[in-house]
DNA sequence: CCTCCAACATCGAGTTTTTCGATGGTAATG
DNA sequence: CATTACCATCGAAAAACTCGATGTTGGAGG
């Protein structure tokens, strides 16, 4: 009971003869002969009466009518919807660090979700190994990762830049304002970092060691806005991606120390899986993330 | 969109694996894999997503499932009850000389009715020309025939029997007790008769001709009580079939002559097109005339 | 760390199915 | 009586389907 089987018996129905129906479907009579002959076969039943080279509908004929164009109605109606692409709903799980997900959720996302109310979204956060486990097992449609800059054939990097890194301390701190400072020496200094996991924790960390130099930070916490608001006023130091900090610089809360020697290549990167089916509300979602999360101004 | 690929379509959905719905369906691995391909190139989208080796429904995916059991679950209902066969229901179309049509309605048809009232019959008389023309262009379902033994590969003859024929006249006829009468002794009398189209009339005026005989009739009816009517004390003759002047001998009405040099074949049968479909109505009904309208007994 | 296993994709070969054109028979038409 | 229209059937050609083998990759187990 293949659908085409039940296009051609529909026209064969409709027109009351073979000939016709292989003219309009653009099959040869044989051909439609064939097909009628198949659906009887397989429903074990007559479906034209042939007396005199007219045909006629049995009753079990009239019944495949029906059926057939229930059929072809559903199929028709499904094809139509799956056209349309409906409206924007679904699921979206993203998953980013501390420090993006509170400023998307504060910031963005409540402007998004009252232009898009039906795409339900679940944010939540890990480190980049944690986010690339869960992309590779499509746990998460979405990642954006702070870390060193990622390539792999498997991934598609949606967007990405580079941020500017930055030693800050307070405003106030004993190293505002001097200029040509080395690692180190600050490395000593009571630092607040993000925890080791944390992507570009490691790169930090590494390129110290390069110089054969470590940091023992006195606190470690991934939620930068934790760590901004415990610089001002202490003899803490941090190191941070600008747009974490920028805000307090400006404020005159924090300061930038003009540490020239280190200079760590990290990237701010929105990444999928190649595999990934790209809904319209996904990709709604992307250019979204692409344009509120990303500054062209960088 | 074939039946068959929705089918393994809606396993694989289920079973989150090609491979174990290819074991299921008996198919191999690859075949699935190139049916859900060829769901997907149709449709134009991407049915499941393949991030390491294991499946995972898109959204179009999860649409497709809810189409393809909709489409199951219609195909399976229709199957069903074509296997049921659900009730007598339907209609036919029987036609049948006057004299036939008379007694089935007068006498069997409503018990018929009273048993299957779903089914809807249409009666109709003609003479044996437009009864097999009917046939031959589908417009009758069965006839029923009183002529010379009809025998066509394109028809089936459900059953058939030889009917007795009588010269009939008023029990105070004249020939009324004559032993051992010949046509010719008759042959002037006033007779009433079927009308020429009438399959016996034709046969009977042949062989009458083969004895270089005519009769001319006084009166030509088809329908055949009305003659019996008038021939009870008249002093008309008529040649019937037995089963038309039965009652009115027994009655004493009517008589027998005891003509012995004309025997005609005159057969009374039940016949539909070879091509016809028997549906259970029509099938029901064949049996029900066989049983009723043609005497076992003769 | 290495091997094996489980999955799905892909390719080419073999098989099955589908389609077509030609042919045949029959009834209606002119 | 020739012609047309119609459907069935047949054999050949074309297309589609199916399979097994192979490739790739990630995870599990030793």
């Amino acid at each position: 009971m293949e659908l085409k089987n039940l296009i051609t018996f529909i026209h064969v129905a409709e027109l009351g003869s073979f000939t016709k129906a292989a003219d309009q479907l653009g099959y040869s009579q044989s051909t439609v002969s064939f097909q009628i002959k198949q659906l009887e076969d397989e429903l074990d039943c007559l479906l034209f009466e042939r007396i005199n080279h007219t045909i006629c509908l049995t009753d079990r004929g009239r019944e495949l009518v029906s059926y057939a164009h229930q059929v072809r109605a559903l199929t028709d109606e499904f094809k139509e919807n799956l056209a349309l692409e409906t409206e924007l709903t679904g699921h979206i799980h993203i998953v980013t660090p501390d420090s993006v997900c509170d400023e998307m959720i504060n910031t963005n996302y409540i402007a998004f979700h009252k232009k898009h109310p039906a795409i339900s979204i679940c944010f939540s956060t890990g480190d980049s190994g944690v986010m690339l486990h869960m992309l590779d097992h499509n746990e998460a449609d979405l990642i954006i990762t702070l870390d060193q800059r990622i390539y792999n054939k498997d991934y598609v990097i949606a967007k990405e830049e580079r941020l500017p890194m930055h030693f800050v301390a307070s405003a106030d701190s004993e190293f505002a304002g001097r200029k040509d400072l080395s690692v180190k020496d600050i490395v000593n200094q009571p630092f607040i970092l993000t925890e080791y996991g944390q992507g570009y924790r490691r790169v930090f960390d590494k390129e110290l060691a390069k110089k054969s130099l470590e940091i023992h930070p006195v606190l470690e916490i991934g939620r930068t806005d934790v760590i901004t608001k415990m610089l001002a006023g202490s003899n803490m130091i941090s190191y941070l991606p600008d747009f974490v900090t920028r805000q307090g610089v400006a404020a005159g809360e924090l300061c930038y120390l003009d540490v020239k020697d280190l200079d760590i290549e990290v990237w701010k990167q929105l990444i999928y899986h190649k595999n990934k089916w790209l809904s319209k509300s996904l990709k709604t979602f992307i250019d979204y993330v692409k344009e509120k999360e990303f500054s062209s101004a960088v």
